[in-house]
DNA sequence: CGACGACTTGACGTGTTTCAAACGAGGTGG
DNA sequence: CCACCTCGTTTGAAACACGTCAAGTCGTCG
């Protein structure tokens, strides 16, 4: 797990170009992205990562604030010896990256082949100082950031494997655009257990078992049926 | 420790008194605070809770921001079976309380005796719509605090009682006014365990056996004093 | 068809929790 | 002033959930 990690995140390299990795990133086009969540337009350019392409690195200058056009990404942390805490996925609609500070404090990566639209920060900055809607939506973005890893924690201090798989389960339910009960994951067993602090193996028997107890059905290793989403709420406590 | 930390939390009971709980809770004076760290001035209340003082209560209208003036605030959310997660500890001079949307999403206490200034949200909403610092810092004190939890998740996620332990020292050390490696903690066990995502069994072994690897001394159970911060950053990862 | 990566399953080890009891400091009352 | 209570903390022993190590399966792609 620990070389996994490492390799697949080759943070220490320090490369950049437009704030993006250049490695198998390329600048698709300019356009306009309509509103910035709800309230604002402007402009940006969408860039494309492959699976598990580097988006920015933990400590890198935070030039860029970036939305999600299709696929997913992860943000995550690193100890020294590699274990990798995932901090949050990003799905199509969601914004991340933006940093009230200069530098950002994670890595960032595209969970699967992502489409990715990118704005200058100063821009958004500067917008904000003039409009107080602006101002108030990027306070809106950091906020709902943080509600949303304090609500993490919880999960990771105090649930077991069971109430941390079916709090997973349900919140991807409630996000990724699926159908009633079925949904696709975009991210990897491996992405979970670093999701939810567990390891891949307790993640997969997880699964298994929750299956067994018919509450979820599994067709396919990464495809998700809520049998009973019942039993997933009991043991979201 | 369920039936404590529910006993400890009146926070069913929705009484309330200029947004405070009315229970032991003395308005003091009215005083100016000088700067909203260290841009702008304002006006508040201080106020006093008792050890154990309810300040807010989860769901609760977020009509006011709070600021420690002197002894210790723990914010926490309770599972339905009475788990309880301490997402931070305020000490003299942070913030807390500061919400975006209406409401607040955890519960607040007060460690120890504590003196508490308070002031309306509405009056720094408007004073921010006219003032840009005003705004950027309201931001800026969302932010830090999501870099806080956002650090605490891989204590949470991905380190063992040691390394846990040896976090909160650490963290400890560089926030509570002390000498040069001496410091009081101002909170419980229990509010460690609780922290930390432990039992307060696991943490008061872990001292214990920090003590013997002579990386910290303990006069008292509430005094540490750091003997070996060498050996606590190498835990640290 | 073979190889590779992702996932699953099994057996075993261990760190943390659980349950229980003892300890110690601070406070009260006789 | 000492006995006694209380509450937070420490310590011990046993149980268990999750991690570790290792093998096996499945699906995909060349």
């Amino acid at each position: 797990m620990l070389n996994q990690s490492l390799a697949e995140s080759s943070y220490l390299q320090n490369r950049s170009y437009l704030g993006l990795r250049d490695r198998n990133a390329s600048v698709k086009k300019q356009q306009s992205l309509g509103k910035l969540n709800g309230s604002l337009e402007m402009m940006g350019a969408t860039v494309d990562y492959p699976r598990n392409g580097e988006i920015y690195g933990e400590g890198e200058t935070a030039d860029y604030v970036y939305k999600v056009i299709s696929g997913a990404v992860r943000i995550y942390k690193l100890l020294d010896d590699g274990r990798r805490q995932i901090n949050g996925f990003y799905l199509p609609g969601d914004v991340f990256g933006l940093e009230v500070g200069r530098d950002h404090h994670f890595s960032a990566e595209a969970v699967s082949s992502s489409s990715i639209l990118i704005v200058k920060r100063s821009a958004l900055i500067a917008l904000a100082a003039r409009q107080n809607e602006v101002a108030n939506e990027l306070w809106s973005i950091t906020a709902r950031e943080l509600e949303h890893v304090q609500n993490l924690m919880i999960t990771l201090g105090r649930k077991n494997a069971h109430e941390r798989v079916a709090a997973f389960l349900l919140e991807m339910a409630s996000r990724v655009v699926c159908g009633k009960h079925t949904f696709e994951l975009p991210m990897s067993r491996q992405d979970i257990a670093d999701y939810l602090g567990l390891t891949i193996e307790t993640v997969s028997r997880t699964f298994t078992q929750l299956e067994q107890e018919a509450a979820i059905e599994l067709p396919t290793s990464r495809r998700v049926v809520l049998r009973n989403r019942n039993a997933l709420n009991k043991l979201n406590a």
